[in-house]
RNA sequence: GGCCAGGUAGCUCAGUCGGUAGAGCAGAGGACUGAAAAUCCUUGUGUCGGCGGUUCAAUUCCGUCUCUGGCCA
């Protein structure tokens, strides 16, 4: 049989999870999740990940699976979707990949350098390294050993993980990149259709708006409380929109008035930042009432 | 009514010992290869509350009015 996937991409609170459905249920998909927060088991109300109504309308895999202190990575979420297309039987094509996390569609796209996994513990040195001594020094080390590096001075994230790289394996992320592109193995061996999912600012804030009331009156501070009391605050995706936002207020930093507001903001900022991404992608088909890509989709699939 | 503290960028505030101002946040744009809903980069002309006065020059000093907050009556 001939495999194909459609990927339905674009901003939070487009309606991405709807087109899936709907695709899914017409052409006897299977729905995977390529949103990055979604993964979570424990981070279901904050992410807006599907509800059991939804569930049960098509089949969905790699929602809801991965269990705090664990955290996500692109990495693994390649292997996990490797995994799921090698092992499980029931699997039905299409695939039809949702998310608006754009670095885990190109991951599925265009795969990952091939970097095996580095231990925890390097991981934290380096992180207490920069810490203690700022990132020049860091950023020195790394200029140093790969000049062509463009990560910026002032990225401390993307220093340290590229010296860890350095200090696990030597590899340089410049030749990586340049490596990557001659390497196929990685690449997504099925043919593909890109659909985008956007509506207009104003139609999509309101959206947003009514999005962030019901994250509230569904126990998005519940839900966030129950993994403080586990002693999670500093599991990574609670610096997540909304998360975060509900997070510093449990912790009496902000105050309770304002919470809606903030989670608003941060998720129009989320919005723009989801929109830079995608917009650059050439093959993506927008599309703000589904009819206009069912056409092409019914094309792509013959 | 009296006293005090303030009125500076959309918001919170710095500052100018007099030469027409700058941070953070928001907004706008961008980058992105194992935390990505994260991380990072670029981008700030606004009657410096109004009106008068002093001065070559006032947002900065003086007077007055006005608004906000606090205290005293």
């Amino acid at each position: 049989m001939n495999k194909k996937v459609i990927f339905v991409v674009g901003p939070t609170g487009a309606g991405k999870s709807r087109l899936a459905i709907e695709i899914a249920r017409k052409y006897n998909g299977s729905i995977v999740n390529a949103d990055s927060i979604q993964f979570y088991e424990d981070l279901k109300i904050g992410s807006a990940s599907p509800s059991s109504e939804d569930l049960k309308q098509a089949p969905h895999y790699l929602y809801s699976y991965v269990k705090a202190p664990l955290e996500m990575t692109a990495g693994a979420f390649l292997r996990d979707f490797y995994q799921l297309i090698e092992t499980e039987k029931k699997l039905s094509f299409p695939l039809i990949v949702v998310g608006g996390t754009g670095f885990y569609i190109q991951a599925l796209e265009k795969g990952m350098y091939n970097v095996p996994p580095i231990d925890a513990s390097l991981k934290i040195e380096i992180e207490e390294e920069i810490k203690l001594h700022g990132n020049e020094k860091a950023y020195k080390e790394l200029i140093a050993f790969d000049p062509q590096t463009k990560v910026h001075p002032n990225d401390t994230y993307r220093i340290g993980r590229a010296l860890e790289v350095k200090r696990a394996f030597n590899f340089k992320m410049s030749e990586l990149k340049e490596q990557s592109e001659q390497d196929t193995k990685y690449k997504l061996p099925f043919a593909q259709l890109k659909v985008g999912v956007d509506l207009e600012k104003d139609v999509l804030k309101a959206n947003i708006q009514k999005r962030t009331t019901k994250m509230l009156n569904d126990g998005l501070l519940d839900e966030v409380k129950s993994l403080l009391e586990k002693g999670y605050a500093d599991w990574a995706p609670l610096n997540s929109v909304g998360y975060f936002e509900a997070k510093e207020c449990l912790q009496g930093k902000t105050d309770r008035t304002g919470l809606a507001d903030a989670i608003n903001q941060s998720t129009y900022k989320l919005i723009k930042k989801q929109r830079t991404w995608f917009k650059r992608d050439q093959e993506i088909q927008w599309t703000d009432n589904f009819l206009s890509v069912s056409e092409a989709i019914k094309h792509f699939l013959n």
